[in-house]
DNA sequence: TTTAAAAAGTGATTAACATCATTTTTTCAA
DNA sequence: TTGAAAAAATGATGTTAATCACTTTTTAAA
């Protein structure tokens, strides 16, 4: 359960985690945004935007984990993205006038800053480092994304896996990595049923540990050696 | 074979093309990107970028098709993306001050012209109406590579196929669809045996026309049927 | 025009993975 | 604490698509 405090943070506390786009804004700019946000506690699976609605603001994570993710044809869910503390969610389709494309829902009880779209898009005009922080953020996620599409066309479930568990572990660290098996297979982008057996396999082989719902990698070299390149 | 003349053509030809990203330059920016250009005849399969090299400028298509891919473990192609007249590649990885993360290369005769790093960063630097075009490019293909991670994720070989043919056909038109069953099948993410063996359903089922290399589509709305959403 | 080489096409076989049906375990609210 | 619902796990089966081995056709260079 998350601490009630949590609710009323200051910006600093997110903004000086590594993975901040926000971490370069000065003073004034930090104590602006401080008046700009909304922040809020988001309960397990709630939802932050939907796939086809206009984007009013961005979420800024707090404290949670947030997954971003696509429904195809059959309504399956394809997790795109699991982003964590310090991640700026939902403003990649602001830039581009058009819907969201994907959606992003809660994966655990979250505390979450929101800023309105026209406040974040003034910070942005008006500052040319945070401007490029973003460019280089959205050209990043596209190498990524390239990567991601190799991989599910050219890789075994077995090595989309491993290279999952190996992402995963770094997302959820220190704690270990807490996902239900159907969000799993929605990330791999495989069956449950799949998924889970080939879980059992890695338990058997020793290279993670299970307990009910959450995992840690007690073999990541392995892992790494099975996702391939 | 591709007109030498076109060695010289003004900027404006390529910036008046509805998808480029450089429509909007005024007159003096326009003079000012032909003194920085310089342009070039590429052969077919010639290179423009490697994986793994820095970027030093961007391309700009004047004529010809280029294809962005990624090289999985054992080597194989994975076309990401499909760029035609008007198109500037290579300026994601410059955003992002890393290696190109995809390769680029021609699958024709093409006429592209070359504007140096600096030069293309000035432009946008002191363009704000360019650097929102860049943003909402970069935002727009990271919703159609959710759409793509989303599409291999859950979608049939056939299905695939279907949809990639809307899409090829959209990127040669007016003229027939002009690729390698290898790079069609490296598009589509499958084997060129598999590849091979749709295509000629696909045939047989009065879809589409096949003249050895080239083909073109018989009847869309079927195949956008085929396809799924 | 001829002829290597590359690309396209075919057939047989196999492996990976999805699907369906069912059981067991876990979770969580009454 | 209990019982119903959700999630996880297991087994059997079917299908899709990869792989391999080979033939035919097309391309492009001598």
């Amino acid at each position: 359960m998350l601490d009630k405090s949590h609710k009323h943070v200051t910006c600093s506390t997110c903004l000086s985690r590594s993975n901040s786009l926000l971490g370069g804004l000065c003073t004034d700019e930090v104590s602006n945004l401080e008046n700009h946000r909304s922040c809020n506690l988001f309960k397990k699976n709630q939802s932050l935007f939907l796939e086809g609605s206009f984007p009013r603001g961005v979420f800024c994570i707090n404290q949670g984990k947030v997954k971003v993710f696509k429904r195809g044809d059959e309504g399956k869910e394809q997790i795109i993205h699991i982003a964590k503390e310090g991640e700026i969610v939902g403003f990649r389709a602001m830039f581009s006038e058009e819907v969201y494309n994907v959606a992003a829902e809660t994966l655990e009880e979250s505390n979450i800053c929101y800023i309105a779209k026209d406040d974040f898009l003034n910070m942005i005009d008006t500052n040319a480092a945070l401007r490029n922080g973003i460019m280089k953020e959205l050209s990043k996620e596209l190498a990524d994304r390239a990567s991601f599409i190799t991989n599910m066309a050219q890789k075994s479930v077995r090595e989309r896996l491993a290279f999952a568990l190996i992402l995963l572990e770094k997302i959820y660290e220190p704690e270990p990595i807490n996902l239900s098996r159907e969000d799993m297979a929605n990330f791999v982008g495989t069956a449950t049923e799949t998924l889970i057996r080939l879980l059992k396999d890695f338990k058997e082989e020793g290279l993670i540990e299970v307990h009910t719902r959450k995992m840690t990698v007690t073999n990541a070299k392995k892992l790494i050696d099975i996702a391939g390149k």
